[in-house]
DNA sequence: CTGGATCAGTTTTTT
DNA sequence: ACTGATCCAG
């Protein structure tokens, strides 16, 4: 056999690639692979799925689990690039990649007659599984409780992280929501009252996707079923999985043959959503056999320096498997640490550099900004707009989540499943004369009507309704009976909506080109299920999926909150508010263990970085919250992952704008703080 | 009952 | 500043 394309890989690489590839039927026992940052983990990870094909295994029968939709595109991009280059033979394509959530869906819709649900389910986003707390909440008349009952993100989070923890009620509560604990009772009633409300009304949330699927491999016929489909597993990202997901990768591969896991416990960033590092650390002692354990600790990415201040960061850290990174591109130039005045000066002082790094050769593309929390970047976006900087920002606010966009869906999905009354109730109230009174009333009689379609046709509207009922009626039937067809019937639907985007939003065009831009994603899918399913479960970022619009070709600036920013990196990175409030985030040091993840995502903030990494730190900030346009400010310090045992490791400077030359500033007694106005112009 | 208006409380990261 | 809850006039 020709293994001769492996040569590209280091030995610790080789290794995990062709892990398995004596024992009789490619099978090994169970891999781990933990893969410091920059050391080739993806392109591992893809080579080891290539060998597999390439030395005969079946690429239906691979699953691949990755943390985004976009990490598995790219997954897949380059398995079928390696093996169509070194094969030269035809090969099926690798059907099963995906995250956790898509593969459990579709496999819910597959199986779905065997266990009791609708194939036809809805999918619930995370604001529409919380409305619908919300309703449910109401229901039992928990809202008008003398003491207040926790608001309806909370339950839904409290409820989520039950479900992926495997723990029970009251341990939750009192780990994560302590402020909750006397509610216990009343919040397993309405959970309870939650879990029953989804059912009837063919509804999973993103939390079942993953439930109902492990709940399936636990009935041993049907575990038995779904295993057999899959010679191997591969997980990408493990350190970032729940309990939940650990037991449905057992239950898939119960002696651990045929499962690899790749991750890096240094970047675990996601227990906010239960992850649990326990899941990469405890993988060795899972299973009877013994595990293989591959570490690459050879970093590809970063300077010397760089890569030594990271280390030095991480190095403070209570508990990790240690590695030592190291790499043999060296550089004269520490990694800076930048003092500036406030987060104007910080705004300047990056656009600068930008600008600066872009005449020396560096695209945009090659530069990025990260920051702990979206809003962080809103005096930077403001500067970058006035120097005709161009952007796109990953993570925060999202494109769905937008009141229009939302409307939009909810008909789609309506229509789809009538039995849905989060999108029905929200779709009913735009009629006008209907409030949330009658819209209740629609919802009943469609749930006892034999035929939804019916029950809501027959319905007589209130007066102040009467017209824009029958257009609506008209509407409906249209996108019941598939009268019209996908994806033609989006026309339709946006003609519909028309008005009402009218009526309601003074800045209605700007809005109707969301939609526009909403309905060309659709119709890149084959059927309105699957576009509901896949929209759902991977929301297309601001404008950054789609390669349709024009201006994507040009260069632009990427701004990402460190979540996002996983897994890629860039020549230049720019690492805003490296202070104590900010990194770690003021709201996230209750606990040791909370103050440990946001350790990590300093770390993996500074290994994003190739050749150029700058952390600044602003000394005042202004406060926000005050009447009218207060001066007040608060000052902030250093963050506290970088002590001064540490501080060699970087190159200090204190910048002031006065520096930068050019500019002359007027100096005005006032100060108003303009940033709020100027986003407004684009609201 | 609806829909506008006023008032109070809250603010990270995302499949 | 933004949302959600509550109040009140038609």
């Amino acid at each position: 056999m020709d293994s001769g394309y492996l040569s590209a890989l280091n030995e610790q690489q080789r290794e995990a690639v062709r892990h398995g590839e004596t024992a009789e039927g490619l099978l090994g026992h169970a891999l781990l692979i933990i893969a410091g940052a920059g050391s080739g983990k993806t392109n591992t990870l893809a080579y080891r799925v290539a060998h597999l094909i390439v030395q005969g295994g079946d690429p239906r029968r691979m699953l691949l689990l990755t943390f985004s939709r976009r990490a598995s595109v790219e997954m897949t991009r380059r398995v079928e690039h390696i093996v169509g280059s070194t094969s030269g033979t035809e090969v099926a394509r690798l059907s099963w990649a995906g995250t956790f959530h898509a593969i459990g869906a579709r496999l819910l819709r597959e199986y779905a007659p065997h266990i009791g649900l609708d194939p036809n389910f809805s999918i619930h986003d995370r604001e529409d599984a919380a409305d619908l707390m919300n309703l449910v909440r109401h229901e039992l008349n928990l809202s008008t409780k003398e003491a207040r009952f926790p608001r309806k993100e909370t339950c839904l989070s409290i409820y989520s992280r039950v479900i992926n923890t495997e723990a029970p009620l009251e341990e939750v509560l009192e780990e994560v929501f302590p402020w909750c604990r006397d509610w216990a009772a009343e919040l397993r009633e309405l959970f309870s009252a939650y879990v029953e409300a989804k059912q009837r009304q063919a509804i999973l949330d993103y939390d079942d996707l993953l439930l109902y699927w492990a709940r399936m491999m636990s009935v041993p016929d049907l575990a038995a079923n779904v295993a057999a489909r899959f010679d191997h597993v591969l997980v990408d990202e493990y350190q970032d999985t729940n309990h939940l997901q650990a037991s449905i990768l057992v239950a898939l591969k119960p002696d651990g043959r045929g499962l690899t896991v790749v991750g890096d416990d240094a970047q675990a960033i996601y227990s906010f959503r239960a992850a649990t590092i326990r899941n990469i650390l405890d993988f060795p002692a899972q299973f009877d056999a013994p595990v293989k354990v591959v570490t690459l600790d050879r970093n590809y990415r970063s300077t010397q320096p760089i890569l030594e201040a990271s280390n030095a960061v991480i190095g403070l850290a209570k508990e990790r498997f240690t590695k030592n990174l190291w790499t043999d591109r060296p550089s004269d130039q520490r990694p800076w640490l930048v003092t500036v005045n406030d987060e104007i000066a910080q705004a300047k002082y990056i656009a600068t550099q930008i600008l600066e790094n872009r005449e020396a050769g560096i695209g945009l593309r090659s530069q990025a900004v990260l920051f702990r929390a979206s809003h962080h970047s809103s005096i930077l976006e403001v500067e970058l707009t006035r120097r005709n900087i161009p952007y796109v920002k990953f993570g925060g606010l999202k494109f769905l989540d937008t009141a229009h966009v939302k409307d939009l869906l909810s008909l789609l999905r309506w229509s789809e499943n009538l039995k849905d009354r989060v999108s029905g109730f929200r779709i009913l109230q735009l009629l006008p004369g209907i409030g949330p009174k009658t819209a209740g009333t629609i919802l009943d009689r469609i749930s006892q009507a034999l035929s939804p379609l019916e029950g809501l046709s027959s319905f007589a509207p209130p007066k102040a309704a009467k017209i824009a009922w029958l257009d609506f009626i008209e509407l409906m039937q249209r996108l019941r009976g598939n009268l019209t067809g996908w994806p033609s019937e989006l026309d339709a639907v946006r003609e519909w909506y028309r008005p009402y985007l009218e009526q309601r939003w003074e800045d209605a065009h700007i809005r109707d080109a969301d939609l526009a831009q909403l309905l060309q994603i659709a119709h890149g899918f084959p059927s309105r299920e699957r576009f509901l399913t896949e929209v759902t479960l991977d929301p297309p970022d601001a404008a950054s999926d789609q390669s349709g619009p024009p201006f994507l070709d040009e260069d632009y600036l990427i701004l990402s909150t460190i979540h996002s920013a996983k897994g890629q990196e860039w020549r230049s990175v720019f690492v805003l508010n490296t202070v104590d409030g900010c990194i770690p985030s003021d709201l996230g040091v209750g606990s040791e263990a909370d103050i440990e993840e946001e350790r990590r995502l300093l770390y993996v903030a500074m290994t994003r970085a190739k050749d150029d990494l700058h952390l600044t730190m602003p000394y005042r900030f202004h406060v926000h919250n005050q009447v009218g346009s207060g001066d007040r400010h608060v000052t902030a310090t250093r963050t506290r992952f970088i002590p001064s045992s540490i501080l060699s490791k970087f190159e200090q400077r204190v910048w002031s704008e006065e520096r930068a030359a050019a500019v002359t500033a007027p100096t005005v007694a006032g100060k108003v703080d303009l940033t709020a106005s100027v986003r407004q112009m684009w609201k």
